[in-house]
DNA sequence: TAGATTGTTAATCGATTAACAATC
DNA sequence: TAGATTGTTAATCGATTAACAATC
């Protein structure tokens, strides 16, 4: 039903989210796209176009009930609903993931940390036991898990891809720099790429430099 | 003299950057259009519509010299030069940048790491010594800084970006969660909101769901 | 040389912006 | 009611794809 919606869209949704949600915090009932296109540096038109993507939640004369556009959008983004997690690799960034979404307070539920490193196993963090990696597939077998975060290093992770998604896991959020194999079309895979982000600050550093010249 | 290439390009370019960095490894000295298109799941026409923003790279009835071309978009990128970052906001985030990043060996020096946690202040990651973030602003007034990395919450940020606007760094990588202030032409920042990247992913996946049915 | 593949122009496609009738 | 602002259609803009002459 909601098939078909730009991926530009799609990742402006999270945007709005967070913007309807801080105009939440402060207090403010309703908007018009015309503000809201101010505070967000986009066009009011391109704000009521991307709404009208997934139905009718303004009102004329009035603009947006805040509060009832952020359920609306909530909802789009699955974020009414809980997720079972794991982290695979308890490094660094694995532990900030765990520290960092637990603090969120969203319907994220970590349910298990595995890492290779026998010095790492056995170690809780956040009151989650790390377990052997070699246990995953076992671990999966047992319990449902929608999202699978793969922080660990790239060479491990395309043999944890497979494992996971045998087991049925449609979810991976991507940490790894493994360039992405062959997955099946029913599962998801996101892939954050934080070095590209800070490949882009320097590039746009540099053309700051070339252009002072 | 590179003004005015579409973003959509500039986030390609690591990318691109990524890929040629790899076949590299594999030991491939050329590869063309049509090849490096099927790699990547783009078209051929695009990367050499995408490189031809910047320079000739290729040769007819050849293709691309893989090394040359990875070196002419590491330039692009800017780094074949060095960068001092300094990271405010000691937690999981900035550790785990601090390892990670340092770990790519590329030009990114880090020079300081800056916290409020009288907890944290004296301790060393990775042989830096964290530093109060009361110091912060005399530190850059000493020291020659290209980067800024923020990762601490956001309600500390707005103040940190001022100091840090007003001591004159380029460069900032975001990861706090305040929503962007104004700040000079001159100053690039670069956002990155890792839960908007796991909204995308509960977006999919309900969506996946929904068509299910 | 013949084949391969680029660089580049033209055509197409999709996304953003503008305009406005509908209506709260 | 009059004013404000939506939802939506039409116009514009920009990005991607196709085509092909140039040339290695």
């Amino acid at each position: 039903m909601d098939k078909g919606i730009s991926s530009a869209v799609i990742k402006r949704l999270p945007r709005y989210y967070r913007y309807l949600g801080s105009l939440l915090d402060d207090g403010i009932k309703r908007i018009s796209s015309k503000d809201l296109s101010e505070r967000m540096n986009l066009t009011a038109s391109q704000i009521r176009q991307d709404l009208n993507n997934f139905g009718s939640f303004g009102q004329q004369g009035y603009g947006y009930n805040i509060e009832v556009l952020h359920a609306e959008i909530k909802k789009l983004l699955g974020l009414d609903k809980t997720y079972n997690m794991i982290i695979v690799g308890a490094g660094n960034i694995g532990q900030a993931l765990l520290n960092y979404i637990n603090y969120q307070k969203r319907g994220y539920n970590f349910v298990g940390v595995f890492d290779k490193n026998p010095k790492l196993v056995g170690l809780s963090i956040r009151g989650l036991e790390i377990r052997d990696i070699d246990t995953l597939e076992d671990f999966l077998g047992k319990n449902k898990v929608d999202i699978a975060v793969l922080s660990l290093p790239g060479n491990n992770a395309e043999q944890v891809i497979k494992t996971i998604v045998d087991c049925g896991v449609k979810g991976i959020w991507n940490f790894s720099h493994i360039l992405p194999a062959e997955t099946p079309d029913d599962v998801i895979i996101e892939n954050v790429h934080l070095t590209d982000s800070l490949m882009t600050l320097t590039y746009k550093l540099t053309e700051l430099e070339n252009n002072k010249n």
